[in-house]
DNA sequence: TGCAATGATAAAATCGCTTACAAAAACAAC
DNA sequence: GTTGTTTTTGTAAGCGATTTTATCATTGCA
């Protein structure tokens, strides 16, 4: 292995006038600098990152701790890791996702998701700087997706356009985002007076097309909403199709609206009203957030830590069928 | 920063110590290592990984090099990466993702995907251990899916069935991949005599459910085929998409098999016949091949670089229509 | 009792790079 | 040509772990 010494020999100069020529070019005279990093080029020179993050005191590596049972949504969190990629690239730094088994490789800083309270505990011991994807103790830096205001949005939406009878399709887990959710909707439903609705609650079996399929079997048979707010677009997608096999025409007949956004509403017909996460951006602002700890540790951070759900009104949903109107 | 000196210190013995009875803790009385990784405990001793790698002139860290035009498939590779982590995980090795532009982190051996000859060619320079998927120079080890064989496969099957006129539906791309699964489609119509049909290929705008769609629509206004080979599952499920629409019954009216197999055959109904690619699979394999690299780099590794395709029987291919028979 | 074999711990050197400081060279002004 | 200032290069000292080599106790056995 070519070291910066073997090069600083060839040159006939010092180990640090290497050193200087190849990190901080300006500093060594133009010649000399040229003449080094052409021998450098020839010997085959590669930085030893260990011995620089060891005298640097810095790895250039960031982390993604991510908790197994998150796995679900691909598309989700490969726009995420994009947008996280996108900030860190800008920074040289480079991303190291770790599963929980593998947790102890060095790293410049942490991006955590979807961790257990105990989980959480024994990694905010540690003195790395660290950003937490959802909502935390006030001891950790986090940022999180307002969930809960967005079933509370979608909810809206639908009783705006004058649905009384509006049903919620969940999913079992137990993860914040599913039960902030599960709030949002009732607090809407609540507000406009119409909660205690019976037989309102449908679960798919996990979040999937074909568990939304299933449950929407199920759903399409009783049909006691003219509504239906989904907790996902998977299930949402397979509602849909439970309806159209079904002969009820979405939205005429059956008003549907989704959550996530990240495309896959888009997979079926017709194209789902969804809650539009702005996936890309939230990891963008995690890096940013991370990067802005590592550097400036001192300074806080004051931007709001919720990120806003946005409606984004495709062809899913419309007024309820006359005949379902009230009066 | 706590460090071994510190920790040594408390414990009133050297360094040395307190290393090995947190590394080979069986060359440490046993009371005096108890004593030491209490302390370690205690005071938040965290190893630096800088300084081990330093020395040990090894990382713990797999690189993921991957070429941004390779990130359509996110399920794919989801799954890819799953197998990956798998193998590593049990090897103490940590899995890093890099873009193009942050190349130069250290790690101990590199894991490559999709890129361009000249990329391949800087990289191969380096002494690093690597394995590429796809199939490369001889200087290079690789693994490889049989995309060829794969569509081969698929085109058989149909003919089998007693198709004639069969189509393929693909996507633009120069990446090999495709290139190969447009080659094993012409080479079964090849060998059946069934070559040179006119308008047999179809070309969806990218690789989606939403191009796939879209040249299903014209697809179905002509339909010059009675079955189509498609070049991913995306493709297929919206040329099925587009064929439910007109009332076309798949597989009655229409045969249509996928490719990949990664679960976005279920997506639609009916659920498609597919080349199923064993992608979890092929990502153990490959960090399986790289660690076998790294710790004996002496000898070599014999077994096949070649994954086999997988033809998966589901609902959306069947014999053509009778009003096509030949004859 | 004495000497080798074994076990447990320590000291020192090292991995390759960078920070801090120092020296030398180059240039300017008087 | 002396002095001061700037530019360029060099020396030395680690960063924190591990490998190598050395030391000091024990123990076993003749």
């Amino acid at each position: 292995m070519t070291t910066i010494y073997d090069v600083a020999k060839v040159a006939g100069v010092s180990s640090m006038t290497v050193s200087r020529a190849l990190n901080t070019p300006d500093k060594v005279k133009p010649e000399t600098r040229a003449r080094i990093r052409e021998i450098a080029n020839e010997l085959g020179y590669r930085k030893n990152h260990a011995a620089s993050a060891l005298q640097k005191n810095a790895t250039g590596i960031i982390k993604i701790q991510m908790s197994a049972g998150l796995r679900g949504n691909h598309l989700y969190f490969s726009q995420l890791f994009a947008g996280i990629t996108e900030v860190l690239s800008t920074h040289n730094l480079a991303m190291l996702l770790s599963s929980e088994l593998n947790s102890d490789a060095a790293c410049d800083g942490v991006i955590l998701m979807g961790l257990t309270k105990a989980q959480q505990q024994s990694l905010i011991r540690s003195s790395t700087p660290k950003v937490l994807f959802g909502h935390g103790p006030e001891t950790i830096d986090w940022l999180d997706f307002d969930n809960e205001q967005g079933t509370y949005v979608a909810t809206r939406h639908l009783i705006e356009q004058g649905h009384t009878r509006i049903g919620l399709m969940d999913f079992p887990s137990t993860e914040p985002f599913i039960v902030e959710r599960r709030a949002g909707y009732s607090r809407a439903m609540r507000e406009a007076g119409l909660e205690h609705q019976h037989d309102a609650l449908h679960t798919a079996v996990n979040n999937s097309v074909e568990a939304g399929f299933c449950c929407g079997r199920s759903f399409v048979k009783q049909r006691a909403q003219t509504a239906v707010v989904c907790c996902s677009d998977h299930v949402a997608v397979g509602l849909a199709q439970a309806a159209y096999e079904d002969n009820i025409r979405v939205p005429d007949d059956l008003s549907i609206i989704g959550f996530d956004g990240v495309g896959q509403e888009r997979m079926g017909k017709p194209i789902l009203t969804t809650i539009r996460q702005p996936v890309f951006d939230i990891g963008c602002q995690l890096a940013k957030r991370l990067i802005h700890l590592i550097e400036r540790p001192l300074d806080a951070l004051d931007a709001s830590n919720w990120i806003a759900p946005e409606l984004v009104l495709n062809e899913s949903t419309a007024p309820p069928p006359r005949y379902f109107a009230v009066g």
